[in-house]
DNA sequence: GCAGTATGAATGAAGG
DNA sequence: CCTTCATTCATACTGC
């Protein structure tokens, strides 16, 4: 998991007025690029749609390199930041004491899709309910450091990678066969 | 910023892999769970059944908190984000000079978030090839610096038509009035 | 050089 | 499934 990190890019630009070298890595904006990014955003464009996206980098790329997704990117980082931003001063400014309901409420009204998913193909009953220890310490339990390895043996780490055919047509005769209530059993220890 | 600390989780986690810290808000999946999780994906399980789901998540458990929904999302995340992402969207829209590298995608996994809509919102065509096609030729042509284009037709479409008018002028005087910069103009027309 | 910050990139979580 | 929001991770940049 050790990334790689092939980081190392020349990048001369700043935020002085200039946009010479940037070469690879991650994408740095020339002040122009920036300017441009800003005033669209500043004439209400929010989400770009495709095509947008396109011609927005194409145009930019005179600039300097970019590449599509640096402008997604750099909507989708621009809109929510704004709003975050707005959204901490407008907490701090007229907070009544009571007003806890929307950030960090996490569970109680469950995600639509995940329950409706799990409520039809096979009641899990208290599927999401099994969430409910939140009044537990065992929460706890999983900051132990990796050296629980006893009772399930599920997963031989050092094997990942690879696995032989067979396998393979075993996961996949699971996974064609979960219709109704399958009988099948997940079992991960193929891994 | 460093009001990021809206949350009360204590993430140690981070790139270096790690399993430990990492318990609030937001599921934190350890390596080993995105291992797992990333075979059963290569396997060929796309969309996990309940049951499946309920086993995997099980068994994960044993590596780190997690709850069913995480599963659930992170198939549905990967799958969605895995396809978009073969899309290729290495769009090397400025051209290399004389910079052949192969490097740059190496490191961890690219973006997977904006494939998405580039792939299917728009041009269902061709998104990325487009790039490969046109060689900026007309780009340059029409991004004279000389040539003014009297365009601030920002966005012909009306997805956002949120912007007023004044700041359509604004923008355009900005575009056309640059007193101190060279070649520099911000017409946005292109869009 | 390291600390702090701004921001690009990634992804978990939801909504529709 | 598709689109979007929110949070987080990683890194470029700036100042000390």
């Amino acid at each position: 998991m050790d990334e790689g990190m092939s980081g190392f890019c020349i990048k001369a630009s700043a935020a002085g007025g200039n946009g010479t070298g940037t070469k690879c890595g991650r994408w740095n904006p020339t002040t122009e690029q920036v300017k441009v990014l800003t005033e669209l955003f500043r004439s209400g464009l929010r989400t770009p749609s495709t095509d947008q996206i396109q011609k927005i980098s194409t145009q930019l790329s005179f600039y300097g390199k970019i590449e599509s997704k640096n402008v997604f990117y750099w909507f989708q980082n621009h809109k929510a930041r704004e709003r975050q931003k707005r959204r901490k001063v407008s907490i701090s400014v007229h907070d009544d004491h009571h007003n806890h309901n929307h950030n960090h409420d996490l569970h109680h009204h469950q995600h639509k899709d995940f329950i409706r998913r799990m409520d039809k193909i096979s009641s899990p009953k208290h599927f999401l309910e099994v969430n409910h220890h939140h009044h537990h310490q065992q929460v706890y339990d999983h900051l132990q450091p990796e050296r629980v390895m006893e009772t399930l043996q599920l997963f031989p780490l050092n094997s990942f990678g690879e696995y032989s055919e067979p396998e393979k047509l075993m996961i996949r005769s699971m996974n064609a066969n979960h219709d109704h209530h399958p009988p099948l059993d997940l079992r991960l220890s193929f891994l």
